[in-house]
DNA sequence: AGAATGTTCCGTGTCGACACGTTGCAGCGA
DNA sequence: TCGCTGCAACGTGTCGACACGGAACATTCT
């Protein structure tokens, strides 16, 4: 408790509370792609001065969150529906070998993990929270890449999972008119399932379709908006 | 030419400088790993103030080149030999499928630039410097992957080649009274054979072979000097 | 002598201020 | 009316200064 109204900040925890904050709206939506972020409007927002806010504008232009415009400003990185597919590719390899790899070497605490970690989820789908679903489904995932041992990897895969939250917050809505969210933990469950079997082919084949079903409904909510045009950042 | 002694820098150049320099000088090993980075140090270097230097910083943080203990200062990321398996089994990954996708999507227009990019890492080579050899290897990698077309992939790609470059930095010189360059040349040219035929299961394979020929390269180094504590940044 | 404690020094994290570049608008000329 | 030029406002890039936190050292106690 101290004096003011609100609690005094730590020496060097300013920078990392812009970041996760900013980080949390832009994977959210709550910031949506392409818009404008100046310094100083969130530096009075988060009620501290400009450096610690532009240290998070920078550590975010390297997760390639955000877009800095040189000498003018920055904007929340748009949502490319033309990169999809490339994107969809990568995920689909990253999420691939890191499941290969976790089948073949994960251990059982591993498998508590990973196991903990659905469970996660699956309170988390419960709850009906988008931030906090997409978190745990993230959360899951990577819980399964820690398992592979390989941090190169891991990191590539986590990188993919954070801007793919962005597009699973867009269509979230639909997701939840059409399948009810049971689909996804069905998945997850089959996943661990060939983990813990050490089944590396058929977990290869899961995380495979698991990709595939995440590319199909985008691509569905997609044509069902045609026309709705979205708002998406682009220039 | 201007009046000062140093050339006046515009406005939004100083951080990049920064990085730039530091960067070239982290692939180098000019700064070795583990070795203590402190702002006040580099900001009188530079001839410039701590905010460009420490925006630098956090850029090198965010490409995995330098690690921040919070609260006291930055070291050179350490070069750890415990995971540079891990490093071989990403980048094995990384650069067949980089590879794989140039050879299936390469246009006419790639090919003069992979092409360009081979006839500059040659040129490297006899040149002898070796921050240029291992820029010009990068380069011509890179070149490759651009063809890919996916920039996701080549994005990770790309910061897996950097940190290669340090760790070819390393063996520069026993590479040099071993072999001479020549073998890697070739290589480079078989792969663009291989991806001007389209032929991408002999791309694969070439870029397999390339990744285990530096990696036995590296270890047979590693080997040679054993026992000579080769300075690596390690705790 | 060894360990716990207080102190001093150093470097970072944060702040407010200034200067340059960019952008949008107004005024002028064709 | 349309295009060019000058002006003003806005936001970033950079600067110097201050305060907090950690680390090494000196001091004191057992």
């Amino acid at each position: 408790m101290d004096g003011d109204t609100e609690t005094r900040r730590l020496k060097g925890t300013g920078a990392r509370f812009a970041y996760e904050t900013l980080r949390d709206e832009i994977l959210s939506l709550a910031l949506s792609p392409g818009q404008l972020l100046d310094e100083t409007t969130f530096a009075e927002r988060f009620a501290m001065s400009r450096s610690p806010v532009r240290e998070a504008f920078i550590r975010l232009a390297g997760d390639g969150l955000v877009v800095t415009l040189a000498n003018r400003s920055t904007i929340v990185a748009p949502i490319d529906v033309q990169s999809f597919p490339k994107y969809v590719e990568a995920l689909d390899i990253a999420q691939r070998m890191n499941t290969r790899l976790a089948a073949e070497l994960r251990t059982e605490e591993d498998l508590l993990r990973i196991a903990r970690a659905q469970a996660a989820f699956e309170a988390a789908v419960k709850g009906g929270n988008h931030l906090n679903m997409s978190e745990a489904n993230k959360q899951f995932h990577m819980a399964i890449a820690v398992a592979g041992r390989n941090p190169y990897l891991s990191g590539f895969y986590e990188r993919l999972l954070d801007q793919g939250r962005r597009m699973l917050h867009l269509h979230f809505d639909y997701l939840e008119r059409t399948h009810d969210g049971i689909l996804l933990t069905e998945e997850h469950a089959a996943m661990l399932d060939a983990i813990r079997a050490r089944d590396v082919e058929r977990a290869d084949a899961l995380a495979h379709s698991h990709t595939c079903q995440f590319r199909d409904n985008f691509l569905r909510f997609l044509q069902e908006n045609h026309g709705s045009t979205i708002a998406l950042g682009g220039p």
